[in-house]
DNA sequence: AGTACCTGCATTTTT
DNA sequence: TGCAGGTACT
């Protein structure tokens, strides 16, 4: 591997050719909305770049802008530029708006996309390499879970001294590592009772046999062909010659190992981040990655954004002085040209509830308009909690007085159950050593077969080595079972069959054959005749489900995609306050947010305390810099003397951060009932119980009830969202394009959206353009 | 197969 | 407190 070290001198920029610097003549006005750093960051086009972007300074207007200035000068084309995000939203902000600025130029950037879907990508043209074949299945946290438990269990270890959690948190940390099962130092020999490295290869070996890869797989596979392989790095190394990456502080060290690989040729990387919102240190990302940016990347040019677009005067003085207790940053200071507006307020309350009945009053204040400020819609409104259980209060407050909300973050669409199942069967059928998927639909629609039917099935599989559809053909061949359940068996198998047939030869489309599966396995008729109130709505769901395969060219790329992304944001009409964690805030804004549970163990969370010390003080310092800076406007922080946590009345105090604030920046309002006599405190103490049993009558359960019908998590409406599986392009002869089970071949005739491909293994076929993708992004 | 009861436990979450 | 997961009973 090429060391970053040590390197004298980086590669010039090359010669240019007179078209491209015709091109590179091109005006620019999009640069003219840019302040001087942000242009800076923009026209710094060769090199290591480090963007320091504080939170609301155009971070993203300036990242897209260098991806548009990048084509614009001609310096690149679009396939060449490797684009990457954490979320599926971020890429498909950053495709919009960069196709916003460039029109359909940016339908050319394949290269745009999640570390996870761009592994993918990788993957899939090299699955041999680790092991797999080029249709292998994405599992997700339940799978791993489940195949974990089993390779526990078959250890006979107690799982209840020892969680599959625990081994799965362990495994997840080393991928985040980049450890291989051989690369796991000694010094984690003690994990998970002496057996986690061992458990850990056994469940690698699982995986390959399961022709799958779990979300760290995707990451350290593609490291790990990149390590072994020099001459494909070099291929990748060589083709992306622009590397812009988002949220930079957030990588682990596998992404950042991933990035330093491909960036070593042309070293034109351009990082963004803020090590200032680094709040996801517990799940793997390395703030020393941002902070050690300019070692890693000799001769880096480091830009910061500081003056911020989004708050005023006073929220930014706060938010900067509670950051300016952490040690280990980069440093940087926000300004606004803004008005000073309203200062920070804080404000402390008896308890829980009564903090809860305040926000309500205040959020209803702020609707009607008050002081000075005009009417704000409940849409501009935000609650920022730590942790998700603190959201109850403030739902079962906004019940009462019938504010409506919204909470993010909420159980998802496709985590409903009717839906995984559905999609165990898809899974099945596109890949019939899915097993996992297969133990979850073997007996769903209920067939007879029970525990013993499955523990057999498993046996006769494991003896022979095959997956457990072959097994349990096996077992139906040789007459296993009672008649019941082998005729049952039988005609689920001979169904795969069918419908993996039918997937294969292209006849059919995927949105048919998905139909085709579900009423055929009974799984539709399972709802239809399910008398509970829930039945309708999963049947709705499943149409959903189809309806969004509308989106994809085929089941596997819709599988793909759906572990990949996972998510079902829908907006309705009517406006709503938000209520979400911290985490969930980040890269967003609100006119009006408010910030409450600020006491110490809650925010800080203890748990981070114990566990991570003064480091864990730091994150959660940047978290309450993440809090107030998504403030635009007003920004309210409070805390409560008495909470109840897990049942139990305590007393507590305020958080550390509060003394942090600078007090210039703070008005502290004074709640009525808090310096209220004993009398009060008896009242509100007698009101508490009034409510507590209310909660428990019917009229409160049917409200909640109500409300969950009601809640936005229910009702499922798919976006439609593209990242993975990208428009139909057109195809000409002479495209290279790949197909799932021929691998790569050239299109030799077009009519309609049947192609002529002659594959490079042998053979012309006929076949329908959704079932290929092009493959002129890499060519080789 | 469905239920009723018991026990243990309890951040943050994306892919 | 309230939930998820497991066990034991019907």
């Amino acid at each position: 591997m090429t060391e970053w070290d040590g390197i004298d001198a980086f590669e010039r920029p090359e010669s240019r050719s007179l078209s491209q610097m015709a091109t590179g003549a091109r005006p620019a006005p999009y640069l003219d909305g840019l302040n001087a750093e942000q242009r800076q960051a923009v026209e710094t086009l060769e090199g290591p770049v480090l963007m320091l972007a504080g939170a609301g300074t155009g971070k993203t207007k300036a990242l897209t802008t260098r991806i548009v200035h990048l084509l614009n000068t001609g310096h690149v084309r679009p396939n060449e530029i490797l684009a990457v995000t954490f979320t599926n939203k971020a890429a498909r902000e950053m495709k919009n708006r960069v196709g916003g600025m460039l029109g359909e130029m940016a339908q050319g950037m394949p290269w745009m996309g999640t570390f996870h879907s761009l592994c993918v990508k990788i993957l899939r043209r090299h699955p041999e390499l680790v092991g797999l074949k080029s249709n292998f299945t994405i599992l997700d946290t339940d799978d791993q879970l489940r195949l974990m438990k089993q390779l526990i269990r078959a250890d006979n270890i107690d799982d209840k001294r020892f969680p599959a959690r625990l081994l799965a948190g362990h495994i997840d940390n080393w991928k985040n590592r980049a450890w291989t099962p051989d690369k796991v130092p000694a010094s984690e020999a003690d994990a998970y009772n002496n057996k986690g490295v061992d458990l850990y290869k056994l469940y690698q070996q699982r995986l390959k046999t399961l022709n799958a890869a779990d979300f760290g797989d995707l990451l350290l596979h593609v490291v790990t062909i990149f390590q072994a392989h020099p001459d494909i790095l070099r291929k990748y190394q060589s083709w992306f010659r622009y590397i812009l990456v988002d949220e930079y502080q957030d990588t682990n060290v596998a992404q950042y190992l991933w990035l330093r690989l491909l960036a070593s040729e042309h070293k034109n990387i351009c990082c963004v981040g803020d090590d200032d919102q680094s709040i996801y240190g517990w799940r793997g990302a390395e703030v020393g990655n941002i902070l050690r940016f300019e070692k890693d990347f000799p001769g880096a040019h480091v830009v910061r954004l500081e003056q911020n677009y989004r708050s005023t005067h006073h929220i930014l003085g706060a938010a900067s002085g509670v950051i300016s207790g952490n040690k280990n940053r980069l440093g940087k200071e926000l300004w606004t040209d803004k008005k000073d507006g309203d200062q920070v307020r804080l404000i402390g309350h008896w308890d829980g509830e009564e903090e809860a009945r305040w926000i309500g009053e205040e959020v209803e204040n702020f609707q009607r308009g008050t002081r000075g400020h005009d009417p704000m819609s409940l849409d501009d409104m935000a609650i920022l909690v730590r942790a998700s259980h603190q959201m109850r209060a403030f739902e079962d407050r906004f019940l009462t007085i019938g504010l409506p909300y919204r909470v993010i973050g909420g159980p998802r669409f496709y985590e409903r159950m009717e839906i995984r199942d559905a999609m165990a069967y898809f899974r099945v059928a596109v890949s019939n050593e899915d097993g996992l998927a297969f133990e979850r639909i073997v007996n769903t629609p209920k067939r007879g077969l029970g525990d013993k039917a499955q523990q057999m099935i498993n046996l006769i599989a494991r003896e022979n080595n095959v997956s457990l559809l072959e097994g349990a053909r096996i077992l139906v061949e040789a007459g296993g079972l009672s008649t019941k359940a082998r005729n049952a068996l039988k005609q689920l198998i001979e169904g795969f069959d069918r419908w993996s047939a039918a997937i294969q030869n292209g006849t059919q489309s995927h949105i048919e054959i998905a139909e085709t599966i579900l009423e055929e396995s009974g799984y539709t008729d399972h709802w239809r005749n399910d008398k509970t109130p829930e039945g309708p709505g999963r049947l709705e769901n499943l149409k959903e489900l189809v309806k969004a395969l509308e989106e994809f060219e085929n089941l596997q790329g819709f599988l793909e995609h759906i572990s990949l992304i996972m998510e079902n944001e829908q907006e309705e009409n009517t406006p709503k306050v938000t209520i979400m964690t911290l985490h969930a805030a980040k890269g967003l804004e609100f006119p009006a947010v408010f910030l409450p549970g600020w006491e110490d163990g809650l925010f800080p969370s203890q748990r981070s305390m114990d566990e991570s010390g003064q480091q864990g003080v730091e994150e959660e310092r940047r978290l309450a810099y993440v809090g107030i800076t998504r403030a635009e406007e007003l920004c309210t922080i409070s805390f409560a003397t008495n909470r109840r946590v897990y049942g139990q009345w305590q007393s507590s105090i305020s958080s550390r951060f509060i003394d942090e604030l600078p007090p210039k920046h703070v008005e502290v309002l004074t709640p009525s009932g808090l310096h209220a006599g004993p009398a009060a405190m008896a009242s509100d103490m007698a009101d508490k119980a009034a409510r507590a049993d209310a909660y428990s009558s019917p009229g409160w359960k049917r409200m909640q009830a109500r409300n969950a019908r009601y809640t936005p998590s229910i009702a499922p409406k798919p976006k439609r969202v593209i990242i993975d599986a990208e428009e139909l392009p057109d195809f000409a002869i002479g495209d290279r394009v790949f197909h799932q089970k021929y691998q790569q071949g050239t299109v030799i005739g077009v009519e309609a959206d049947k192609l002529s491909i002659v594959f490079d293994g042998g053979g012309a076929k006929k076949i329908l353009a959704s079932f290929v993708t092009m493959q002129d992004e890499v060519p080789f």
